[in-house]
DNA sequence: TTAGTAACCGAACATTCGGTCGTTTGGCAA
DNA sequence: TTGCCAAACGACCGAATGTTCGGTTACTAA
């Protein structure tokens, strides 16, 4: 558990071992096993199978890691809110759409969302990471809003806390899913879509 | 900000500050915020008003107060599966019942609950909660698979896809509720209770 | 006034933290 | 073989961390 040798690297000059994405992917892992503030530049070494220094090599800190990790996953959710289904078409679909491909977003770079959903706030690279998060929840709450007005949502339900229990359910898979553990990605969206949109019980 | 002075006690003997109830309080405010690694004595210190060192008058040290939290939230939460209506009754009832005092104590016990959430498990303290909370998880994971026995669930619906779903719903809450924004405590249980139980969608 | 008591203080401590530096290693192309 | 270069190394640094300890302060009851 200590050390994990072996990256990867082939035909290119210079010395093997890792390249900077492949750094990151264990770090991030590392960062959700034991939270950013609670993992040390030492045991990430110690998980990476090369010494403190050399991290440097790839980066230019701690944080850096945490930027890098913290933008991939922003920039993937941010991509969807451009898409075609989610600009066009009646509200009610946009945000099924919008549901549906947070779920394969998460699960496809389920690390790097995972590491975002639990930033605190406690540096500037995790503040401004945090403002971009709240314009996507606000995209998303626009979208309830509207579904509302144009009369395909449940009577009396408030849009604002709508938008945030549904996105609290999308994101909580990051609490237990795992990939490779029976059923499709497409299958875990559609329960997640059937679930918040229909509900639980038998009518 | 930073220092916050004016703890309580009144009629006891002994110079008056904090005991360790209101001690607590602060001290998981502020973990909360910052997260427990993020948080030094020296911060926790500076947001009680008082120095480092008397705070090892309280506690035994930091360790001892994020236990003496996640006790708490544990003692709250299991203390709902010993009620009578979560123990009698058809299983949809009980289920829904739980998912109903579930939200009120996440209100009630608000920070003590988020934290419980949050943790990573890096220390023995933190093992244990999280063994604790697997035990909860479990019962709910029961009472669903229960009900979809009993017929009284939507046909289709993996019972424990949908347990996970349903306490992702209810955990979220943690994310973004604080008390006295409008409404009382009773209306959000509905509301949420609507939510899982019957979903978004007009029907 | 005097005890008793609960809470607080300040200076120190060993350890761990994120980060720097100059050097070395291993694979490629010429 | 040579030269290049990306990657890794080990020793070190100042600052921050959690904790300890002996002493002080402010209140109550007698």
């Amino acid at each position: 558990m200590t050390t994990a040798r072996a990256p990867r690297k082939t035909g290119q000059p210079g010395r093997p071992g890792y390249d900077l994405d492949s750094l990151l992917a264990v770090a991030v892992k590392v960062f959700n096993d034991r939270g950013y503030d609670g993992t040390s530049m030492e045991v990430l070494a110690k998980r990476l199978g090369i010494t403190k220094s050399s991290i440097y090599h790839h980066v230019s800190g701690k944080s850096e890691l945490l930027e890098l990790a913290l933008s991939r996953a922003l920039n993937a959710l941010f991509a969807v809110t451009t898409e075609d289904r989610a600009t066009t078409g009646r509200y009610v679909d946009r945000l099924e759409y919008l549901v549906r491909r947070s779920v394969d977003i998460l699960c496809a770079e389920l690390p790097y969302v995972t590491l975002l959903l639990r930033v605190r706030g406690n540096t500037d690279v995790e503040r401004r990471a945090l403002a971009r998060r709240r314009e996507f929840d606000s995209f998303v709450t626009g979208l309830v809003v509207a579904a509302a007005e144009e009369g395909d949502l449940r009577p009396g339900v408030d849009p604002a806390l709508a938008s945030k229990l549904v996105f609290g359910t999308v994101n909580s898979l990051i609490e237990w899913y795992r990939p490779r553990t029976g059923g499709s990605v497409e299958e875990l969206a559609d329960a997640v879509v059937a679930l918040t949109f229909d509900g639980l019980r038998r009518t």
